[in-house]
RNA sequence: GGAGGCAUAGCUCAGUUGGUUAGAGCGCUCGCUUCACAUGCGAGAGGUCGUAGGUUCGAGUCCUACUGUCUCUACCA
């Protein structure tokens, strides 16, 4: 036994690692003996380094992972890291800023590609350490990264053959537009902040008609420069005669119809709506349904263009303002009110979107969705916790089409080519050596590159080796579980799904595990901005990895927030320095013993009694496991172990290993062997490294824990009846202790008990516990509480009454009330029980073991009652 | 606008399909350096489970409304 008096995860972290990795037990390979069960992780972006989040993610799978490998499954995790197009590109471009002082187009396309595969290896390289740290048992011989050269061969099969089947398209819509990134984002990508902004009411002249004028309210003046129309409802009478007419709209001075749309809420505003189809999705729409011509004055950087007339190259902020005084000094501007609303922002860099037409490639989603959602509906696909089902409905249900072309650099680029000379648009998986049509040689490929989501949809497909249908992929796929936070359902889980059904003709995965997120010790989200982030690298380092995933998962219901703080850290290493300090206990009495498997034992009462709490847990333990309930199953292990098999059993089995007896020493040893060994196990899956370690120093085992053989539940192990004489026990040596402490006594201070009880021999048997686990000297049987003649203090339990003679200290006064409080308690429950039992709804309609339960209840309390009463009449007498 | 979560001890949170006396951690009080552990041991105090109704023999748990709070989603110019 090799094991430090404290707990020091920096001793054996590491070394435990490397011998994981070395032995090969973390490779899966196609196995027909074995049932697979395959995770795909969730793919970090090579932005940066890990967070907090990805250690509660990781841990969770690997939790999953290792509890599916001790029960016998080829296990296979398999990792990998995303190229994450955009939000690499925003780093990288930071970086060529700093370093070379160049921007992206200075330093051209093919240079800025060498730059982010060196960022692809120095990050991914990194996250992979980290994952490393945490303690994963992944299969590091199949890293892969969304864009390594299977991934990329499955994105241009799926490309090709979505566009042949007519589901993706190239078309001129309006888009959300990144001004700073300059690029196309999907409807996901943006995200929606209020701020405090005017309301502009502006007066649109009516063509030849002096005087009249139609007042529309526009919270984006600048746009104005690209009307067409005004909109007004069509059962807006105030407005009706103005339909079909034209307007002047100043400053542009040129005619625009009023035309009239459903679209129109009357009520907001002045019931007239300025049409801008060129920079607002539903002025868009409108536009298409009235013919509308699109005018944009916005160039892709968000500076006005040459239509927006003298205000082109203005900043489209400056432009706002500028408008704004220009239409006060022509007088169209009526009034401004202060107006609060939502403005998009870009996910990555957080400037505001511009909705502006432009052509994209699209994803058609309509005919992708209806089987997604079918297999969530007929339960293919089953999310946990069942609530997000709804979200994904209320996704899926509505979806748009998908815009995927990016204006960026980092991704996989768009496989379609253009002939230079005849203008063939070609769609190949395979760059083409001529143009299929005329023969040049002269073609060019799409500029775009696709969205980083694209690849990431392929994820449990690509990465097992699709398009081709290999024996990994006939082996591994569809993946049994994903684990990830709900911030993704729609970037990723439903792509994944709809992808997953569309390419695969099957799902991805039958489960979605949804956790929360890491919030900090005040539950704000952790952000850059505040500061407030945890490193995980840094809690490992002070506390070990175990302490974090014991942290992060402990007592944590499925799909909740969950908060971090350092107390929770401490608390975590307390148990397990507890776990430590009881296996040491364990093993130096183990040595020069005879340690001997459970099956040679001929256990005790004390032996029946943690044997059978073990088999209750392990039951609870893997039930919840198999529900992926993880936080509630190391609940569950967690106070096994500290309060079952440390507060008691280990207590229980001094006397006997202090003894003289070395056959009883020998069985209660080998018993404890093997409760620690298996409640190790259970805990495994959570804090690996411990486990290991302490596992190997126990006689008799061989190999690593992490594959040794899950525990399973045997009903031979319940013990029943032993179990219920050992709770009695352990009820007495409470009692006796309550009684000490009530009393002032010193706990060291060693007591007489006298005990009155028809069970003479359970007391007799089990007196070594008695006296060593409540400070008693000698056990004394009386028939009845008149045989005592000295002062005592009493206490009534079902079947046994006790007394303690504390001379001096007893006060016959504070006893009395303290019985009488006893009583009152007791009263309470009859009175609970007979109100049950005399309601005639209770005794015919609810289960005839509970209406029994409650019977013997009322029994016990009336017996303990009597009692009571008893001993208050030998006071008052 | 639509949807969902949460509301339980001083604080942070658990609480399986409704069913014994509602639990834990931290904090607090009292007593202990007892031969694994003071990162510990023993004993406690502390809750009308947000409010009001309803269903039921029985509600922290199911239903309805309300209040407070957080989040997602839509993007009404």
């Amino acid at each position: 036994m090799d094991m430090q008096k404290t707990y020091n995860p920096q001793d054996f972290e590491k070394r435990i690692y490397d011998n994981w990795e070395k032995s090969g037990y973390f490779k899966a390979k196609v196995n027909p003996d074995k049932v697979p069960f395959t995770i795909v992780i969730p793919p970090p972006n090579i932005t940066g380094q890990l967070h907090i989040g990805h250690a509660l993610d990781e841990t969770l799978q690997d939790a999953i992972i290792r509890f599916k490998r001790m029960q016998g499954y080829e296990a296979l995790w398999l990792p990998g890291t995303d190229h994450a197009s955009i939000a690499t590109e925003v780093k990288i471009v930071e970086l060529i800023k700093k370093e070379e002082g160049l921007t992206k187009e200075q330093l051209g396309r093919e240079e800025f590609l060498k730059r982010a595969w060196a960022w692809k290896e120095k990050y991914g390289g990194r996250i992979v350490e980290q994952l490393k740290c945490l303690g994963s048992s992944c299969d590091w011989s199949r890293l892969a990264f969304t864009m390594d050269d299977r991934c990329s061969k499955a994105v241009k099969e799926v490309f090709v053959n979505l566009y042949d089947k007519g589901l993706i398209y190239q078309g001129s819509k309006i888009i959300n537009w990144c001004p700073s990134c300059k690029t196309a984002l999907s409807d996901a990508e943006v995200e929606y902040a209020e701020e405090d902004s005017y309301f502009w009411y502006l007066d649109y002249p009516l063509e030849g008609e002096e005087g009249k004028c139609l007042t529309v309210a526009t919270t984006r003046p600048e746009t104005m420069l690209g009307d067409t129309a005004v909109a007004v409802n069509p059962h807006d009478k105030r407005y009706s005669s103005f339909v079909g007419k034209y307007l002047i709209l100043p400053i542009v001075n040129k005619r625009i119809p009023v035309v009239a749309d459903d679209y129109v809420d009357m009520k907001f505003g002045t019931g007239a709506v300025k049409i801008t189809p060129a920079h607002d999705p539903n002025d868009f729409e409108v536009g298409l349904r009235h013919n509308l011509e699109v005018i944009r004055v916005m160039n892709d950087d968000g500076t006005m263009n040459e239509l927006a007339g003298k205000f082109a190259g203005m900043d489209r902020f400056e432009c706002r303002k500028a408008i704004v005084e220009e239409l006060k000094a022509v007088g169209a501007l009526k009034k401004t009110e202060p107006h609060k609303h939502n403005v998009g922002h870009c996910y990555r860099c957080h400037s505001s979107v511009e909705p502006i037409v432009s052509k994209q490639w699209f994803v058609k989603m309509a005919d992708l969705a209806k089987p997604a959602i079918a297999a969530v509906k007929n339960k293919s696909i089953k999310f946990t916790p069942s609530r997000f089902t709804k979200i994904y409905y209320n996704w899926m249900e509505n979806i748009k089409d998908w815009c995927i072309s990016r204006q960026l650099w980092w991704g996989h680029r768009i496989p379609v080519y253009y002939c230079e000379d005849c203008g063939e648009k070609m769609v190949l998986k395979d760059a083409p050596k001529c143009c299929t049509k005329c023969g040049s040689t002269n073609f060019r490929q799409d500029e775009d590159v696709l969205d980083t989501w694209f690849s990431s949809a392929l994820w449990p497909f690509s990465t097992l080796g699709y398009p081709d249908m290999t024996e990994d992929l006939k082996y591994f796929y569809p993946t049994d579980v994903l684990v990830t936070g709900y911030d993704i359902i729609f970037f990723w889980v439903a792509r994944m799904i709809f992808s997953g059904l569309e390419h695969m003709n099957r799902i991805p995965f039958k489960d979605v595990l949804i956790h929360g997120i890491v919030r900090d010790d005040k539950g704000r989200k952790m952000s850059k901005s505040l500061g407030n982030g945890v490193d995980p690298l840094e809690v490992i380092a002070e506390y070990g990895a175990d302490t974090l995933r014991f942290s992060l998962v402990n007592g944590v219901a499925a799909g909740s927030d969950i908060r971090f703080s350092k107390e929770k850290c401490e608390s975590s290493r307390n148990f397990i320095n507890k776990i430590w300090n009881a296996s040491r206990f364990v093993l130096m009495n183990c040595e020069g013993a005879d340690i001997r498997p459970i099956t040679e034992i001929k256990p005790e009462v004390k032996d029946k009694w943690i044997l059978s709490r073990l088999n209750h847990t392990v039951k609870s333990v893997t039930m919840l496991m198999e529900k992926y309930d993880l936080g509630m199953a190391l609940s569950i292990c967690h106070d096994f172990m500290w309060y079952d098999f440390c507060d008691w059993y280990i207590e229980l089995t001094k006397p006997a290993l202090y003894g003289d007896d070395i056959a009883k020493k020998n069985a209660t040893l080998s018993v404890l062997c093997h409760v620690l060994k298996e409640t190790l196990k259970l805990l495994h899956p959570f804090i690996p490294y411990v486990t290991e370690e302490i596992y190997s120093n126990i006689p008799g085992t061989t190999g690593s824990i992490m594959v040794s053989e899950y525990p399973r539940y045997n009903s031979a192990y319940n013990y029943k009846k032993d179990a219920e004489k050992m709770n009695a026990v352990m009820d007495i040596i409470k009692a006796v202790r309550q009684i000490k402490v009530q009393a002032g006594a010193a706990p060291s201070k060693k007591v007489e008990l006298i005990v009155v009880t028809e069970n003479r021999k359970l007391v007799d048997s089990s007196a070594d516990f008695i006296c060593k686990l409540s400070g008693v000297s000698k056990i004394v049987f009386v028939s009845s509480k008149q045989d005592i003649t000295e002062k005592v203090f009493t206490q009534v339990l079902n079947g046994f009454e006790l007394f303690v003679p504390l001379g001096d200290l007893v006060d016959i006064e504070k006893e009395v009330s303290r019985l009488k409080a006893e009583l009152e308690k007791t009263d309470s429950e009859i009175e609970r029980a007979e109100s049950k039992l005399n309601n005639p709804g209770f005794v015919e309609k609810a289960p005839a073991k509970l209406v029994d339960a409650e019977k013997q209840k009322l029994a016990k309390f009336q017996e303990l009652k009597a009692k009571i009463l008893a001993n208050l009449k030998e006071y008052e007498s």
